[in-house]
DNA sequence: CGGGAAGTTGAAGCCAGTCAAGATTTGTGG
DNA sequence: CCACAAATCTTGACTGGCTTCAACTTCCCG
C-alpha cells in the first residue's frame, strides 16, 4: 500500500517546481516500492555501490563522510524531498554515507532504470540536473560557514536554514519544529567540537535568538537570527521533486 | 580562428570520459565562440545570471563566495575541462563568482539553447548531471577537510587534489606544475588565515614534503604528502567533458 | 626609481579544542 | 514497574592551534 505519486503530499508544497502531470504519471512507473526504516538505520554506505535511488518522503536523516582518523563530517541533512543517491546512480560509488536520523519513509527507484529514464523524459532529466545545482548551491554556502564564520555565526547559519527548509515543507508549527538530531550531528557537520556546540547554543538560548532543547527548535525571530549569521533569509531556491 | 571541438586538446587525457563522434560534433554544434581573458579577469559575478556557459580550455582560475562581512571563500579551483556556469543555467543566478588567475581561454556556450540541447542529446544530459555529481563529491571532500583536518593535513590534502588534477590532464612536468594561485587564495580556500598559512606552507617546504613556491607546485612523494593528509591517491573521479 | 602587490617573519592574544566529571534522558531486562 | 546501563547533554578548567597585528622583504611594472 504505497503512496501514489498521483497524491504526493510533498508536491503541494511550494518549496518544489510544478511537475507535470505526465511527468508525475512517470515518477510513478519509476518508482518501484517504498521503504520504511527505523531510526539510525544506515541508507547507503560510503564506497558502496547501492542499485537504489530514494527520495525522502517522511523523516530525517543526515549524510556524512569518514575520514582516515575517524572523524565525521556531516555533509548535510536530510528533510522530505531530498533526493538519495544520485552519486552511486552516476558514478561508480556513493562519497559519503546516509544513516536515518528518525523513523523515515522513502520512495524507491532502481538505478539501472535511470539512463533510459533520462532518455525518454528529458524534462526530468533536467530537474535532476537541477537538484544536483541546489545541492551544489548548498555545499557552497556551508563550505563559507565553516570556513569563514566564527561558532556563533556558523550555529545561527545552520539554524535559519534548517528552519526555512522545514517551514517550507511544513514540518513547522507556529515558532517551533522537532528536530532529531544529536548535537553531535551539528557538531560535526559545522567542523566544531561538541563542547563547544553545546555552549554555543546554550548562549543563543540565553540571547533569546534560538532555543533547541528537547528535540525541538524555536526560533521567535528568524531575522535576527538571520543577521546574527550574517545571512539573508528567504533565499532557499526552489526545486524540483524526484 | 577557435578550436574546433573535433580538435579539442583536451578530450585525449585519461581523466575525461570517451565521447562518441555523434557527440563531439554535437559540441561543436553547441558552441557559440572562445573567449581568451588576462589575469584578474572575472567571469561570472555571484547573483548575476550570464546567458553564457563556458568550458575552462586553457589556464586556472577560482570560483568564490564573498560573506556580508567581506570575508571570502574560494569554492574550487578551475582548471582546464571544468565547466563553468551550471547553476546559472539552471537556476536563476550564480552562487559564487569566477575570476582568472591566469591568461585563460574558453570555449562559449549560449544558456538559452542547454534545454533544447538536453532534449536532443540526452546522452549529454546524463554526462552535465554527472559533472555536478562529481562537483559535489569534491565540495563533500572540501567539507571534510576543512571541517575536521589541522591546517597541516588540509594544505596537504588541498596540495594533493591540486597536482593529481594538473597530472592527469597534462599540466606536469616531472614533479612539478605552474600554479598562479596566491597563497591567499589557498588561505580562503581552506579557511585559514593568510599567516598561517605561509608558516604551514614553509613547514611542509622544511620537511621536504610540498614546495610551492615562485608560482611553482613541486611534489617528491605524493603518496607520502597524502599520508600526513590522510587521504588515498587516485581517486580523482572519471568525468565527462563538455 | 617609486609604489603596490605578494610573500615572510615575530609576538601576543583568543576562540575553540581537549580533558574530565557530573546530570539527565533513554533504553532494556528482570 | 523498577534497576541498571548506555547514550546524550551540561558544565568547569586548562590548553593550544590559529588569528590578528605589525613590520619588513622581495618582486614586478609603469
Amino acid at each position: 500500500m504505497t503512496t501514489p505519486c498521483q497524491k504526493c503530499p510533498l508536491r503541494r508544497h511550494d518549496l518544489f517546481t510544478d511537475m507535470s502531470d505526465d511527468n508525475v504519471q512517470a515518477m510513478q512507473r519509476f518508482k518501484v516500492g517504498e521503504l520504511t526504516v527505523d531510526a539510525g538505520t544506515p541508507l547507503l554506505i560510503e564506497g558502496s555501490n547501492s542499485p537504489q535511488l530514494f527520495t525522502a518522503l517522511r523523516g530525517m536523516g543526515i549524510r556524512y563522510k569518514t575520514t582516515i582518523d575517524g572523524r565525521r563530517q556531516v555533509v548535510n541533512f536530510v528533510f522530505p524531498g531530498d533526493f538519495i543517491g544520485l552519486q552511486a546512480g552516476l558514478m561508480k560509488e556513493m562519497a559519503h554515507s546516509v544513516e536515518a536520523r528518525s523513523r523515515m519513509t522513502l520512495c524507491v527507484f532502481n538505478r539501472s532504470e535511470l539512463y533510459s529514464f533520462f532518455r525518454s523524459h528529458p524534462e526530468r532529466a533536467f530537474d535532476i540536473t537541477w537538484l544536483a545545482a541546489v545541492e551544489e548551491h548548498f555545499l557552497g554556502e556551508a563550505l563559507t560557514s565553516i570556513g569563514q564564520r566564527t561558532a556563533k555565526q556558523a550555529l545561527a547559519w545552520a539554524l535559519v536554514r534548517i528552519f526555512e527548509r522545514g517551514s517550507m515543507i511544513g514540518l513547522t508549527n507556529n515558532r517551533s519544529m522537532k528536530l532529531p538530531f544529536r548535537q553531535q550531528d551539528l557538531a560535526d557537520a559545522l567542523g566544531l567540537s561538541l563542547v563547544h556546540t553545546n555552549k554555543t547554543l546554550s548562549q543563543l538560548r540565553d540571547s533569546q535568538l534560538a532555543n533547541w532543547s528537547d528535540g525541538q527548535l524555536t526560533i521567535n525571530d528568524t531575522e535576527k537570527l538571520a543577521a546574527v549569521a550574517g545571512v539573508e533569509t528567504g533565499l532557499v531556491p526552489r526545486r524540483p521533486l524526484m
